[in-house]
RNA sequence: GGGCCCAUAGCUUAGUUUGGCUGGAGCACCCGGCUGAUAACCGGGAGGUCGUCGGUUCAAAUCCGACUGGGCCCA
């Protein structure tokens, strides 16, 4: 049975019984397990990314459906505005700019991007089936759907009431092709390397009376900012110096500076402070920005310092934060020469219809001209450019709405602190770090599909924030019924007179980030406050899972919104993942074509061992996957144990054994360490995923299997076959079903497959329609057994076997030839539990006659011309006959002899119930040890006839030629009967 | 430039919090075993400068520092 084999058929058990859709809200009025999905866009497939968080959420949620919680909410959801939507479908209607949609048509393009949403469902659907990904899908959520967008709307009228909402002019990434500023998540997203200008220009200061001509040297890798240039800017306490040039000039300058410009050091006619600058007027490159209050003068700022550059800093406060924030402290007001498209407008006559960075040349061949240009020389360095369209991004002051995150960065934190986090030095590291200098949150981007922002303002700047459709309706007079839809296409052309003064409004152009509505989910999927639901205030979620990467995303959003909401955390645990990479731990990006198909690796090898693969992996780093790493990997132990299932169900269940579905009280040392085994696992699973420690339960599982396959069932194999009687084969039965089902519901969480699949296979239902899934059980709780040492002792006998084994190579004796004594000295006392079964197990084990305990064995007493020995410490712990007794040789040669015909079988590709006739070749004393084992061989072999002759073998290619302990021995098996199905 | 994380056998990794006997395991490899699990199963072997260097200590994979390499985030 392979593990896409049980995966296909588990999938058609559940579809055909309607099973995902019965269990997946789990328990009703049980406790309630707050959850939310985060919303993926479904505008492309699903990436290994999702997959992993998809499996981390998948665990937690099967196991409280177990334990008899019901999941609030369980509904799977889709972000569905946005840019990435937008782009899409712009690239879908070959549209390029702006103004192109706003020719298209505002409606029709919505319709487009609407349409566009769940383009990529089938594939997404189609992942969650293969994976096993449960959620309630036909009830979704969808963050464009009108009663979601009502409760967005709600949240922004709350957060307007209280003053958190407000316009404001503050810098921001902004992308000139698509014109809209882009949110940091966006800006991180599309970083990469670059070459810019790097120059170094002049600025004059005007003479004061009659010394040299002085110059302030300014860096810059943005020359298209200069003509935008209202300041400069100093540190206070910086050690600046002068430059005596050769025209009898002087060059200003940090002094820590000076190497760089002036590596044979220049001549320096004096020091000065920044403080000494304080307030001196300069002469601007381009006068364009007009006069103002308080420009072109050199002001102080503690951000300044001379790591890079001259220690002067030019200020243009419509490009950079901290320019902006030093233009409003200085009041000097903004200039930005450049339109929505970042073209030089005609306040820039000499570069007007030049894009920002086209203009660069053109402005440094102006400056070269003037004698103004000092330095030139280009920079690599990394740069924020549009993760979608990839056009080099402005950080540009603009007007937009503001959320005012920055005023809650201690409750943040505060929040943050009583969460959860998986890795735990998410919660001080990375989020902490990011929380702590939280900014306000720049919500308005000037695009189509989005969530309008609910703000119309009249002419006197009186702002009127909507809260609802009702009050909508009413403030508009407009009937607003069931189809509305809250889009632009609608509310745009909805107007009002002003509550204030009266003058006509118009809705604020924008709509909001859509991170905004994904950090809304919690309520906003259940129409909060307008519908009576689930969600409650005061009850942040008690699980989520998502990748790395929503640090800044919804993690993030969550936060702050739970946070200004409803003053509390958003979630009591976050499990984190990491970026899943290429085989060769690359980075899988479609551009080095190292894409992984997710659908692939989970047809090919079945939900269950992608899932097993990545839990059991260290899931908080980036993990490496490829179909080899899969193939290969950890899955292995669930192989193993659909073959434990597949022996238990050949050798019992066909048998007419009926399996234990209560604890068994078995007597054989064997079985109760089975079944104490058990428990410990079981316990160690649950405390795992009660601390949502789910690798630790994971593995615990994995050690456990190789315990059932590696030594029970092995241990276990001749029981089932009847060898020891009837009640033997009873007591292996039970104990080894009871271990099963239990296995079936501890694993459910985990390997939701296979799980499925045992649960029936080793009840005898097999999947068959009607049955009740391992799904719908309760985890197991029975109280543990009492402590008892059989686990150690168990151990302790497994190590002796090994031991025994190396001294049967040592010795040089195979482990199918009998030999006569194992004594077992120092180790006697710590097999004690075990009983007598220790000594028939390492009987059975080392292929030995008899076991004599000695424990208090001295070296002596065991010669090493007689024993191989092992000891420690000068004790005897095991001593092993060194030979076999003429007798036990002979049965070794008939074991030896047996074993060739065997694999001489398995090679002729015969059935095991094929009979055969056998001819053998051999001479002296191995022919009569093989002629008194006549019967049993044949009997062994399936052999009709069996010849044994005295002679050499004739020559024939057909016939096989060993060499038995130094004598010859040939033969050749023929197959009698075909192997007919029964 | 700043922050967070990672580094143990060819690969996946346990052990690191609380320093202590020869650093465990699985896959792959080599040798061997196996007719009722055979696209399996069992045993053995080989394979490790615990990234590098330095420090603390009687003792460091483990604690501290620096460096190298990798990942992510910020600027």
């Amino acid at each position: 049975m392979s593990l896409t084999a049980i995966s296909g058929a588990v999938r058609a058990y559940w579809a055909q019984g309607g099973i995902p859709a019965t269990l997946v809200h789990g328990t009703p009025g049980g406790p309630e397990f707050r959850f939310t999905e985060g919303p993926p866009t479904a505008n492309g497939p699903p990436h290994l990314g999702h997959v992993i968080a998809r499996t981390l959420k998948d665990v937690v949620l099967r196991y409280q459906r177990m334990r008899g919680s019901r999941i609030v909410s369980a509904n799977g959801g889709w972000d569905c505005h946005g840019l990435p939507v937008e782009l899409e479908v712009e690239k879908r209607l070959g549209i390029k700019a702006k103004k192109e949609i706003e020719a298209y048509g505002i409606a029709k393009f919505s319709e487009a991007c609407r349409a566009n949403v769940f383009d990529a469902i089938t594939a997404w659907n189609q992942t969650n089936d293969r994976l096993g990904y449960w959620l309630d899908y036909e009830h979704a959520y969808a963050t464009m759907q009108a009663p979601y967008i009502e409760s967005v709307w709600w949240s922004l009228r709350t957060l307007f009431d209280r003053g958190l909402l407000e316009r404001g002019f503050y810098v921001l990434p902004y992308c000139p092709r698509c014109e809209t500023p882009l949110s940091s998540h966006e800006v991180a997203q599309g970083y990469h390397e670059t070459t810019d200008p790097s120059v170094t220009v002049r600025l004059e200061l005007p003479a004061s009376g009659e010394g040299p001509r002085q110059f302030l040297l300014v860096w810059t890798t943005t020359p298209w900012t200069l003509p935008a240039n209202l300041l400069v800017a100093a540190r206070e306490d910086l050690d600046y110096v002068r430059v005596a040039q050769d025209d009898g000039s002087e060059y200003l300058l940090a002094a820590e500076a000076l190497p760089r410009y002036y590596p044979a050091g220049g001549r320096v006619v004096g020091h000065l402070a920044g403080r000494d600058l304080a307030g001196r007027n300069y002469r601007p490159w381009f006068p364009v920005a007009g006069d103002g209050p308080g420009r072109y003068r050199i002001v102080l700022d503690p951000m300044v310092d001379a790591k890079e550059g001259t220690g002067f800093v030019h200020i243009a406060p419509s490009f950079g934060i901290d320019d902006q924030r030093i233009g409003a402290r200085e009041g000097v007001g903004a200039f930005d020469p450049l339109d929505s498209r970042g073209v030089f407008t005609d306040r820039v006559p000499n570069f007007a219809g030049r894009k920002f960075k086209d203009a660069d040349a053109a402005i440094l061949a102006d400056l070269a001209e003037r004698g103004d240009l000092v330095v030139r020389s280009t920079v690599r360095h990394t740069y924020p450019f549009c993760w979608r369209c990839d056009q080099p991004l402005i950080y540009r002051a603009l007007d937009s709405w503001f959320v005012r995150v920055s005023r809650f960065n201690d409750e943040l934190v505060l929040n943050n602190a009583t969460v959860t986090w998986w890795p735990a030095h998410m919660r001080e590291g990375r989020f902490g770090n990011f929380l702590t200098e939280a900014k306000d949150w720049a919500l308005s981007r000037n695009r189509f599909w989005g969530t309008p922002l609910p703000i119309w303002s009249c002419p006197d700047g009186h702002a009127t924030c909507v809260g609802s459709f009702a009050e909508l309706a009413e403030l508009t007079h407009v009937a607003i019924g069931p189809l509305f839809d809250p889009h632009r296409v609608t509310v745009d052309a909805l107007s009002f007179p002003c509550p204030q003064c009266a003058l006509p409004t118009k809705r604020e152009p924008y709509t909001i980030d859509a991170w905004y509505d994904s950090g809304a989910a919690p309520f906003a999927q259940f129409h909060y406050p307008f519908e009576p639901g689930p969600f409650r205030t005061d009850a942040p979620l008690d699980y989520i899972a998502e990748g790395l990467d929503q640090t800044r995303g919804w993690f993030y959003t969550l936060l702050v919104l739970a946070t200004l909401l409803f003053h509390r955390p958003a979630y009591k645990v976050c499990v984190v993942n990491g970026l899943a990479l290429d085989e060769r731990g690359q980075k899988i990006s479609k551009s080095r074509g190292n894409a992984i198909d997710p659908l692939g690796l989970l047809d090919k090898f079945g939900g269950d061992a992608v899932r097993w693969t990545f839990l059991t992996a260290d899931f908080t780093e980036p993990i490496r996957v490829s179909e080899r790493l899969i193939a290969q990997g950890p899955s292995r132990s669930l192989i193993t144990l659909a073959n434990v299932v597949a022996f238990y169900r050949d050798n019992a269940r066909a048998d007419g054994l009926t399996p234990a579905h209560e604890r068994p009280e078995p007597t054989s040392a064997l079985d109760r360490w089975m079944l104490e085994r058990l428990a410990a696992t079981r316990e160690e699973v649950t405390l795992a995923l009660d601390a949502f420690d789910l690798r630790r339960g994971a593995l615990a599982l994995d050690r456990f299997l190789e315990e059932v396959s590696q030594w029970y069932l092995r241990r276990s194999r001749p029981r089932f076959w009847g060898e020891a009687g009837p009640e033997a084969r009873d007591a292996a039965n039970v104990t080894l079903s009871f271990t099963l089902l239990s296995v079936a519901r501890l694993l459910a969480p985990f390997a939701p497959f296979l799980a499925e699949w045992m649960h029936h296979e080793v009840a005898g239902t097999g999947l068959a329609h009607g049955t009740t899934s391992v799904h719908a059980e309760p985890w197991p709780t029975a109280a543990p057994p009492p402590k008892t040492p059989l686990a150690t002792a168990m151990a302790e006998l497994r190590e002796l076997v090994e031991a025994g084994r190396e001294l049967r190579q040592r010795a040089q004796v195979k482990s199918r030839i009998p030999l006569p004594t194992l004594v077992v000295g120092a180790a006697s006392e710590r097999l004690a539990p075990l009983g007598a079964e220790a000594d028939e197990l390492l009987a059975d084990e080392l292929n030995v006659r008899a076991v004599l305990r000695d424990p208090a064995a001295a070296l002596t007493d065991y010669p090493e011309s007689d024993w191989v020995r092992r000891e420690e410490e000068g004790q005897l712990v095991l001593a092993l006959a060194r030979r076999p007794t003429p007798e036990l040789q002979k049965e070794g040669w008939v074991r030896e002899t047996l074993r060739r015909l065997q694999q001489t079988r398995k090679e002729l590709g015969l059935a095991y119930t094929d009979r055969i006739r056998v001819t053998i070749w051999v001479t002296g004393d191995l022919n009569t040890t093989l002629e008194a084992a006549r019967d049993r061989m044949a009997h062994d072999l399936l052999a009709n006839e069996l010849e044994i002759l005295p002679l050499d073998p004739p020559a024939d290619a057909s016939i096989r030629r060993w060499d038995v302990d130094g004598t010859a021995l040939a033969a050749r098996v023929d197959r009698l009967t075909s192997s007919a199905a029964p």
